[in-house]
Order: C-alpha cells, then sequence, then structure tokens
DNA sequence: CCGGATCCCTTGCGATACTG
DNA sequence: CAGTATCGCAAGGGATCCGG
C-alpha cells in the first residue's frame, strides 16, 4: 500500500488492535480461551483447574461474556450431576494463531525473565 | 509431540500465554506498541493522538511500564522545546507477529459487529 | 513538549458462602 | 457439578492543574 494514499497514518491499524483487545480484556479471558482452544472440548471445573488462580466467579462471568462475544460456545451435557461443555465456535477458532503466537512469545519471555 | 507423555497436560501452555499477557496488560498498552511499530519511532505527543481516548497520565504510565520491561526505549531529543522519541527494541520487535494478527483479527472483527 | 501530582469516582476482582 | 449472591478493598483511570 502506498504510504502517500495514507491520510490518516495507521489509526485504522490501531483502532482495530484496540477492538480486538476490547473482546479479549480481563484478567482471564485468554487463559480461558486457550484452555478450550488446546483441549477442544472442555468442562467448567477443568478450566477451573487449568487456570491458574481463577476464582469460578471470574470464570462464570468471563466464559458469559465470551458467548456473548460468539467467540465460544456452551452445551449442557444430560450427566448426573449435570456438566457443562465449552467449546471455540468457527468464530472463535479464528483466534488460534494469535494463541499460538502469543504462547510462543511467552515461553520465551519466561525464559528471558528468569534465565537471565 | 505424544499426548501420553502430557503428564500436565497443556497447563505450560496455558501459563505461558498468561505470562505474555501479564506484560501487555492495561487498556492501552497493545494500542501503545502498536502505534510506535507502525511508526518505527513515534514521540509521547504523536502517541497520544494516534491512541483515541488516552490521557497523558496513562501514556506516561504505561510507556514507562513498558520501558521497564525492556519492551520499548526512551530517547530525549535535544530540540527546543525537547521532544521524546519512543521505539521498540529487538525484543519490542518480536511481539510485531502479534500485533499484526490483532490487527487482522481486529479488522475482520469490526466487519462483523457493524456489517451483520 | 513531556510529563508528575492530586483528587476522586468507578471498576475489577478476590474471599466466602449459598443454591439447584 | 456449575454456577449466583454479597461484601469490600485495591487498583484503574479520567480531569485538572502544575513544573522543568
Amino acid at each position: 500500500m502506498d504510504e502517500n494514499h495514507c491520510h490518516l497514518g495507521h489509526k485504522k491499524e490501531i483502532m482495530a488492535v484496540h477492538d480486538a483487545m476490547d473482546v479479549l480484556n480481563g484478567k482471564w479471558k485468554i487463559s480461558i480461551i486457550s484452555s478450550i482452544c488446546y483441549y477442544n472440548k472442555r468442562r467448567f471445573s477443568d478450566i477451573l483447574n487449568d487456570v491458574d488462580g481463577i476464582s469460578n466467579k471470574m470464570l462464570s462471568k468471563e466464559l458469559k461474556e465470551l458467548e456473548i462475544n460468539k467467540l465460544i460456545k456452551r452445551t449442557v451435557l444430560d450427566t448426573q450431576p449435570i456438566s457443562v461443555q465449552y467449546q471455540l465456535t468457527e468464530y472463535g477458532m479464528t483466534l488460534q494463531k494469535i494463541i499460538d503466537n502469543l504462547t510462543a512469545w511467552g515461553l520465551e519471555h519466561r525464559k528471558v525473565i528468569t534465565g537471565k
């Protein structure tokens, strides 16, 4: 793209990044998505275990927000007692590349902050 | 990798994602990085303009945190009056792929929420 | 121009306890 | 098991003013 045509600079891109982060805000949201993403299907208590330090209140709240944003799908299983299964929607799966990159970066970053 | 060897499941990866987000937390941090990233070099007032809605207080605060984490470098220019230039460190540049993915996703997401 | 300091309201979110 | 309800502190963050 020709820079001379860029009247607004990169404002559009910067706003796009902000839009993305709006959906992924909250202390735990990305970790939750990762958990569901890595396991494909995941139950409430499983995620509670996957994500270190999260409380059931926060998990419930952020799951609900993710569902509203159509990133995950909630299914009540007819077991005894009931269990609830979460999985990514097709739309949610478009986040996979971001998750992968964040994982890779996070692994490297841990080396940097501990290894030095 | 063989799943049978995965005693801890994907906990390591999920923690890595969380680590990454720890550095990038805050309402504005990723937008700030994007601004600096897209322009290569960027001054305080420029970023203030790029990132819609941010206050100078928040910008100052989050820039400082990013500098502490070695993601950006601060340079005072000897102009009159002084100006301050920010740029990504080499380490900060390793975030570029993530920024690009977030931008792409955000642009698509905006279509989804407005276009439907 | 680049911030720091102050004031003050709002939100996040942890702890705990309780329900179907 | 999968949540909800309530409390309460701490942090987030906007507005405004000030100083180098």
